[in-house]
DNA sequence: TGGGAAACCGAACGCCGTTAGGTTTTAATC
DNA sequence: GATTAAAACCTAACGGCGTTCGGTTTCCCA
């Protein structure tokens, strides 16, 4: 059956069934074979549509890097742009936790992830940072969400802790962990994203604005 | 040749190669045939020593969690112990940063991981931090140190730079970047490390030092 | 001196990403 | 309306992967 009156395949079609395949079993459980199985056809005719496996990674990781909002910068207020662009950057890979492995090796050569390094580099040099803070800040926030993200403690830990339960003392209530694993997980990062505009607003009061006389705690 | 004199083959010897090869061709150039040859050997061979290639890939990750350092939580400051924990995790990651994707998820199940885990949770009460402080400020820290092995700037901007240079102006240094990879990669580390530390301090001395009616800014 | 275990090997299975070349349908041109 | 070019799918196949099966040889212990 080749060449059907109206075309089976686009890339969109490909791209949603190949993410919701990365979400459903994991990144390893992405094939050509299956994903052209699920969209009924064999495997060799997605390459009339995506040039390689790996490009068609790119695109699903641009499409979520594209969801990240770093609108906060616009006001002018460097905390709340930040936080803002963190928040939404873990929601968009909280969506699709499995293809973080891969979206994290490498991002800044995509397209979308540039757009947003530069927006958020730029927000942080226009409210006062120096470049090279900018940069530090912006790397900073990023291994957060990226940390959150691969390393939640929803895989962390195992239904079955019969096995170290009294081998660890102070861990002894982890399994209460996995049922309230997302919330921990939430809270979690809010906690590490305050605790660090905290800490940076320290800074920005000592160094920035106080200037280099600064009497402050981060000397 | 079946059955030599003296035996080629270890376990240990076959761990030390498996890391060797995952840190010079990176996580997908280590295959078993591959580390067979390297060894002088045919994969199968490897097969009486090693049950899978996963569960190889489980005895490098423990190799290197078992070298993070978290004695620092013996002498009772807390901060120390966070900051001396996360360096040495970091230090232990960096050290081999193709394993880390496969390290990150799921290490709570291994053996180092686990010990150590517990060790920093129990500093951690042991310093007045409640217990659900202490998970959330052990993720905490996990995702800053996973997120930093992740998504290093090393590999995230390019050398060929000309492709975006005027299109994002606020990155028009970015080729500088790359020279100087390591050393913003470290300082970003340190600086969210600092600023984390810092922000925890204030929410130490407001809500558990000062109790319930603190007029801190953490509220 | 015998026998079983240990340590390697070749062959093979069923996956994988990808390419080459074939067949049919559509769309455009004369 | 016929001819042609391109589009969209196909089968077959290549080399590589993790892993298993069933050898063959050597070692060690009884």
């Amino acid at each position: 059956m080749p060449r059907p009156s109206t075309p089976i395949l686009n890339g969109a079609r490909i791209r949603a069934a190949a993410l919701a395949i990365v979400d459903r079993d994991g990144l390893d459980g992405l094939s050509m074979r299956k994903l052209a199985a699920e969209l009924g056809v064999r495997a060799p005719s997605l390459y009339g549509h995506v040039a390689t496996k790996d490009e068609l990674l790119d695109a699903l990781a641009n499409d979520i890097m594209s969801q990240v909002d770093v609108t906060g910068f616009e006001a002018g207020d460097w905390r709340h742009g930040l936080v803002t662009w963190a928040r939404s950057y873990r929601a968009a890979l909280a969506a699709h936790p499995n293809i973080v492995p891969f979206l994290a090796y490498g991002p800044a050569r995509r397209e979308a992830s540039l757009r947003r390094a530069d927006a958020v580099h730029g927000g942080l040099v226009g409210a006062g940072w120096p470049p090279r803070y900018a940069t530090m800040i912006g790397a900073s926030t990023k291994y957060l969400v990226v940390g959150a993200a691969m390393s939640s403690f929803s895989g962390g830990f195992e239904d079955d802790v019969q096995v170290y339960v009294d081998r660890y003392p102070n861990l002894s209530q982890a399994h209460r962990l996995r049922q309230h694993a997302e919330e921990i997980d939430r809270d979690s990062f809010e906690l590490a994203v305050r605790a660090f505009v905290d800490g940076l607003t320290n800074l920005y009061d000592d160094v920035i604005v106080g200037g280099a006389n600064g009497a402050g705690r981060n000397t």
